[in-house]
DNA sequence: AGTAGCTAGATAGTGGCAGTATCTTCCAGG
DNA sequence: CCTGGAAGATACTGCCACTATCTAGCTACT
C-alpha cells in the first residue's frame, strides 16, 4: 500500500503521517525504490493507535513515542505491562510557594501520608517509582489548598484502585496467547482505560448528586 | 496587599496574576486608586486554586475559567457539584475513520454498552449529559482498536466507580456547613481527585503486575 | 521514449496556547 | 516635587502539533 492510501485508509492526511514518521512514532514503509515505499496492516494498525493515544488518552508525541518504544521492545506479559505504566506519563508538576516553613510541613506529612499508605495497602512498589513521587507531590498540592485526605480515607480510595487493577490486569490477560498483541493490548488498558474510568466516575458522582439531593431540576444539575 | 505581595506570597509572577485576571480568573482587586489595588486573602486562594486546577488538574484556562465561574455562581451543595461537574472538560475527541460500513456498526454497538450500562446501574443521568456522550465515544474509539470489553467488564468498572463516587460526594459534604467554601471544595474533590485517583490506579496495577509475576528484577519493571 | 503523477525526505510555515515583557499613564509617600 | 511602584493595554516569546512547500527521483501509462 503506498502513503496516500494509507492515508485514504487511516484517515490521517499524508504530512501528518511523515511527521509521525520523523517522530519515531511509525515504523517507516518497506522501500521499494528510492521514492517509493510499502506500507502494510501493521502501519493501519499502528497509526490507529497512535490516534487512540494522543486523542483519547491525550499523550503528547514525545509520551506517545515513549510508549510506543515500550511496546515494541516488551516480549513478555510483565515487561509489557511494566514498561507501558513507566511510560506513562504522570499527572503532576509542582507549584512554587513562598512560606518555607509550612512548605516543610507539608512535604513531610505528605511523605509520611504515602508511606502509610503503602504499608497499609501491604504494596510491592519501588521506593524510585514515579507514581510515588507523583502521588507525594499530588498530595502536597492538595495540603496546600487544605484539602487533605482525612484518616483513612486514601486508604478507602486505595483499596478500591486494588479492585481496579486486579479487573485491569484480567483483562491485559485475557491476551497472554498473542503475544505480539499483548503489549499492545496492555497499552490500551493502561492508557486508554483511564478515560473511561474517568467518565464512570462523573457519571457515578452525577447520579449519586441526584440521588442524595431529591430537588433537582428535570434535565441537568447546571445551576439549580 | 500590593499586587506585588500577592505575587511574593503565592510565587506567581506578577505578569501571570494580570494575565489570569484578563482571562477573567481572578477578579480585580478593589481599586483604592487609578493606578492602586488591594488584594486580599480571597486572591490568595484563588490563585493557589487556579495554580491547582491547572498544574494538578491539567485543566487549560479556558476550562479553568468554566470551571470557577460555576463556583463563583454555585451557591447550594447540588448546583456546585452539578456545575463543576459539567464545566470540567470531557477528555475525548473523535478519530476519522474511512470505512462507513464499519463506523456504523462501531457507532451503535458503543450506544447500545452505554444504554445497557446506564440500565444495569440504574443510573439516574440525563440523555443530554455530555459524560454520556464522551463515554459513547470512547468505546468507539475502543472498538475501532478491537479492545472492546468483553460482557459484563464496563458493569464492574462503573460498580467500582460508584463507590468512588459515594467516597467523592462524602468527602465533598464534610464541608456542608461552610457554604462559601463548599463550592470550592466540590471542585477539589471532582477536579482534582482525578489525577490521585490514577496514580493509585498505577500503583495498584504496579503492585498486581508484581504480584502475578514472581520473577520480577530488584527495582523495577523497566523491560526485563 | 516521453511524461504525468506520485513519492521520499528536508525544511519552513501556521495556529493555538500560556504565559512574559514592554510601554504609557498616573498616583502614593517620602 | 520627584522617585518607585501600579494599572491597563498591547506586543512578543516559546512550545507544540501539525501542515505546506520544495527538490529530486521514480513508475507506470501512452
Amino acid at each position: 500500500m503506498k502513503i496516500s492510501e494509507l492515508s485514504r485508509t487511516t484517515g490521517v492526511p499524508v504530512a501528518s503521517i511523515k511527521y509521525f514518521r520523523r517522530q519515531g512514532l511509525l515504523p517507516a514503509g518497506k522501500a521499494t525504490a528510492a521514492t517509493l515505499a510499502e506500507y502494510g496492516q501493521e502501519h493501519v494498525q499502528r497509526l490507529r493507535l497512535i490516534k487512540a493515544l494522543t486523542t483519547l488518552g491525550g499523550l503528547s508525541i514525545a509520551a506517545t513515542r515513549d510508549v510506543l518504544t515500550a511496546v515494541d521492545q516488551a516480549h513478555s506479559t510483565d515487561s509489557a505491562l511494566g514498561a507501558v505504566s513507566y511510560a506513562l506519563p504522570v499527572p503532576v508538576a509542582e507549584s512554587p510557594v513562598g512560606d518555607a516553613g509550612r512548605e516543610a510541613e507539608i512535604a513531610s506529612a505528605a511523605e509520611a501520608e504515602v508511606a502509610d499508605l503503602i504499608a497499609a495497602m501491604d504494596w510491592q512498589t519501588p521506593g524510585a517509582s514515579p507514581h510515588v513521587e507523583g502521588l507525594t507531590a499530588a498530595l502536597r498540592e492538595l495540603r496546600r489548598l487544605d484539602a487533605d485526605y482525612r484518616p483513612g480515607e486514601l486508604v478507602a480510595y486505595a483499596e478500591l484502585a486494588r479492585s481496579i487493577a486486579r479487573l485491569d490486569l484480567d483483562r491485559a490477560a485475557a491476551f497472554d496467547d498473542a503475544p505480539e498483541a499483548l503489549a499492545e493490548q496492555a497499552v490500551i488498558v493502561f492508557a486508554l482505560s483511564a478515560p473511561v474510568l474517568e467518565l464512570l466516575r462523573r457519571l457515578a458522582q452525577e447520579d449519586q448528586v441526584r440521588r442524595r439531593i431529591p430537588s433537582l431540576p428535570g434535565d441537568g444539575p447546571r445551576t439549580g
